[in-house]
DNA sequence: GCTTTATTGTCACCTAAGTGACAATAAAAG
DNA sequence: CTTTTATTGTCACTTAGGTGACAATAAAGC
């Protein structure tokens, strides 16, 4: 039988994880009183990528992984959560899915708030409203993290298919042949995109277009996302 | 000479660009009247990486391209802004650098806004509680996004620096001998962080360690940040 | 203590991607 | 329409890092 024994969670312990120094003690006295307490065994999941963003998660003890599935079934590791850190912030933003799986790194204590909570208690502003702003304003860091973890471990022509799709969500428009991106892109440009070298993008681009994935029209490109999403490795649900 | 028509930043026109979607007309009517607009010709440089950011910026028309200077002194394309989006939102955050440069990718036109203003207007909050509580929530999307864009053009060994830096930020303690990470981390872990294989970090782990860059006690590791930083290619005053 | 399991170290070999060099096009400038 | 410049295509060669296989340690369990 394993002691475990509960941390007091009061605003002497917040301020000593050096957690929310903003906040009034008011205010860290009211969003504790509304928080859960949960002890994590060493290698459990607390959330999994893909599910419902539903909680924000403070940990108080222990370390935290944050992981995600690559393309062979790999698992990435994106980042150790320390103490006094917050995670799982996609529940700040409207309809969000988690994009990794956090999984207990040692056995945790952990502290969990639902999110509009969270925010109107730390912020005095209707929760709608403030997720509204962090979609419009990060948002785009957080799609441009997907794609940089989605990097991980993908061969050149996955990560070409990665930011081509990226690309076809915000310069695409519909046409008969597929979607056609209103942008003048050079090899040059795409190798800087992914990473790589001007003459392999000229290779796979080519090879794409073999395999009806993409093709060029003048300097314009038509792609085809269903497949884009093939070659990247992505499951057909994923964003 | 060439004609350049201004065009016309109204209500409508931000509707049409899908922009601030949740905000009322009034609140945009208010943030239009306290927004710069500017016309910036492709390639001119908005900003660059490293200065204080001061404006949040709106791209009306046109295609502004974010980037960053790699180790091997070639630029890495971080992004490629589409009308409608709001970029330069480092300046949402307190005492934040800019991250990226940002210059014109195609003739644009851009608009500018104070970043107290732009939160003040559109959610009626102090702009410091505002970005007080972003850097506690999403300031670590933005940490992570920062290693994995340094990640673009790096060796491994280059990586391997680069993470175990961000390491002993979050779970350093100071010791005689250097900065001790508290973690139990295994070669394997490391592997799965940079995204290399674990014969390879066991390599660089031992080349770091002849080079003193970082030393083992046990299963626990002692860095040296300031030469990490060396190895990882940054500027002494990065980060 | 001993035994089992996890981790680290080392190597030979393989493969994807980088590099330099140049020809073939295509676009822009005049 | 011609010239210049930018972009794409192709190829031989090099290199960093992946892979499998196994020995050497170190830690954990008993």
């Amino acid at each position: 039988m394993r002691m475990v024994r509960t941390p007091v969670l009061n605003v002497t312990t917040i301020r000593r994880l050096k957690a929310f120094p903003w906040a009034s003690d008011q205010q860290v006295e009211r969003l504790l009183g509304q928080m859960e307490l949960h002890h994590i065994e060493k290698r459990t999941v607390l959330f999994n990528e893909g599910v419902p963003s539903d909680s924000v998660y403070f940990l108080i003890s222990g370390v935290v992984k944050l992981s995600l599935r690559s393309p062979d079934e790999e698992r990435v590791l994106v980042s150790l959560i320390s103490p006094g850190e917050l995670f799982g912030i996609t529940s700040l933003m409207p309809g969000m899915y988690r994009a990794f799986r956090s999984e207990a790194f040692s056995d945790c204590w952990v502290s969990s708030v639902r999110p509009d909570t969270f925010v109107t208690t730390l912020l005095n502003v209707p929760f709608t409203d403030f997720s509204a702003l962090m979609e419009g304003t990060v948002g785009r860091w957080f799609a441009l993290l997907y794609r940089y973890t989605h990097f991980q471990g993908s061969s050149l022509r996955q990560k070409l298919a990665l930011a081509l799709l990226e690309l076809a969500q915000k310069f695409g428009i519909q046409d008969a042949r597929g979607t056609m991106l209103i942008l003048q892109l050079t090899h040059e440009d795409l190798a800087d995109l992914v990473g790589a070298s001007r003459q392999k993008v000229t290779e796979h681009m080519q090879e794409l277009a073999r395999q009806q994935v993409l093709l060029r029209d003048g300097r314009k490109l038509i792609v085809h996302p269903d497949r884009l999403r093939e070659v990247a490795g992505l499951l057909l649900d994923e964003k």
